[in-house]
DNA sequence: CAGTGGTCTAGACCACAAG
DNA sequence: TTGTGGTCTAGACCACTGG
């Protein structure tokens, strides 16, 4: 016998099944450590490489992470709440209160890692939504977030620099109520959102920047802020851990 | 030289890099046929399992999809939008629009595939949300869509028996309007929704159900539907092929 | 230091798909 | 029938982690 299995099992997805059922069973939780590949080539009888690949299933599936010179360990988890409408009504920044302070959770807050703000010639993908010519140019405000200490999301947004270039926006520090307060002193406040959602897996340079383990996807949430009059004013790309969000919608019938 | 790449470059990092870089440049197109592992040992003088593991990052990327006895794949998309909002505005249910018929698109429509009822004991995670007791029971209504004879979204919709049982709602066809429509005429029709959003790998077997090629996430969207008094009349617990969806939400500042 | 996972080689047989 | 990817073996050196 090399491969063929016979029994309609693999090898490897028999030892990962098993994994898998002692996870469920509680025999090991969250952060234990799983047998390693030496005691599964033992203790099935298995080369290294297939050893290897039972553990890799776990590991695409998001259940377990590897972590190099200490073993493989099962997951743990912990979610963030997302409301994705009350979080953006106009009271809370009107008066004030960041868009961001909507997702304080006690002792799990979420901090500004770092921050740039430049002025860029606009993006094909952006002038379209944004409603402006080729050619001409944007804010862009990058920010990227972390709780404790392990990083969460990544934020670009873009504005019109017709309308950011020169103010507050343009800074680093945009001011209490953030852009949006500052979007409505100009006469330009954003009365209606839209948010597009996907999700797929990370490229690698997603994964390194939000420091993610195998086996988690990343979710895109696109926002596009418009004025009562239905003029795009801003649009913001952001990219999410998905293992540590969940998103929340709240809307009447 | 075994591993060790001294460039600071693994072997098959770099095979893989090449490979989105001709995928970037337009070199290959969405259902393409990339290089295989054998043409890979050749141009890059490696081994087997080396070549295998580039084209491995590429699946886990979600970019590329193996077809045995065929090759290596550019993974084509094709993006269904799904709005969040207007689908279950009460207007529609109540004029006898099934909530599923928002997401029409001309040519590539949404079709019930297999659909079940059942009436079984509620499940300890959903007696909390229904404010049921324990021991209760619930009718479960399991449905499987399918676009093009390609299934890309199950779900399965728990209610009170207490409510639903001898009603339309515990029949295969629940009638025009659906069950939105039939919880109304008893009274109890819902004013308020919460989706909740999640998003992670798929498990074994929401990969068969789904066929979903390896590399792509499930989304997850729970939503729980509310009387106007605040009872909670549905949970609707929904598994989305990732890579066939894009989630809308539109609302007011 | 011993043990871990990460990478790599050079073979092998199999099931499947396409010409 | 030929070539493909899927599985499997039995070795190897490396970088990293932990005690």
């Amino acid at each position: 016998m090399t491969a063929a299995q016979g029994e309609g099992q693999l090898k490897y997805q028999r030892i990962a099944d098993a994994l898998k059922a002692a996870i469920a069973s509680g025999e090991y939780g969250p952060g234990d450590r799983l047998p390693g590949e030496n005691e599964l080539m033992v203790t099935y009888q298995v080369a290294r490489m297939t050893a290897r690949q039972a553990l890799g299933v776990l590991r695409s599936e998001g259940i377990a992470e590897a972590r190099k010179g200490a073993g493989v360990f099962v997951r743990t988890f912990q979610l963030r709440r997302r409301r994705g409408i009350q979080r953006l009504a106009r009271d809370r920044w009107a008066a004030g209160h960041s868009v961001w302070d909507a997702d304080l959770e006690a002792g799990h807050e979420l901090v500004v890692d770092s921050l740039t703000v430049r002025e860029e010639a606009v993006s094909d993908r952006h002038t379209q939504t944004l409603g402006l010519s080729p050619g001409s140019r944007a804010v862009v405000r990058t920010r990227r977030f972390v709780v404790n200490e392990k990083p969460v999301l990544l934020a670009v947004s873009h504005l019109p620099a017709s309308l950011a270039a020169g103010t507050a926006i343009a800074e680093e520090d945009s001011g209490p109520g953030g852009i949006y307060a500052r979007l409505a002193e100009l006469g330009h406040g954003p009365a209606r959102f839209r948010e597009e959602i996907r999700c797929r897996m990370p490229t690698t340079a997603e994964a390194r920047q939000l420091r993610l383990s195998s086996g988690t996807p990343v979710v895109l949430i696109c926002r596009t802020a418009y004025t009562a009059e239905g003029r795009a004013v801003e649009v913001n790309e952001m990219t999410l851990d998905a293992s540590s969000y969940i998103l929340e919608y709240d809307f009447n019938a």
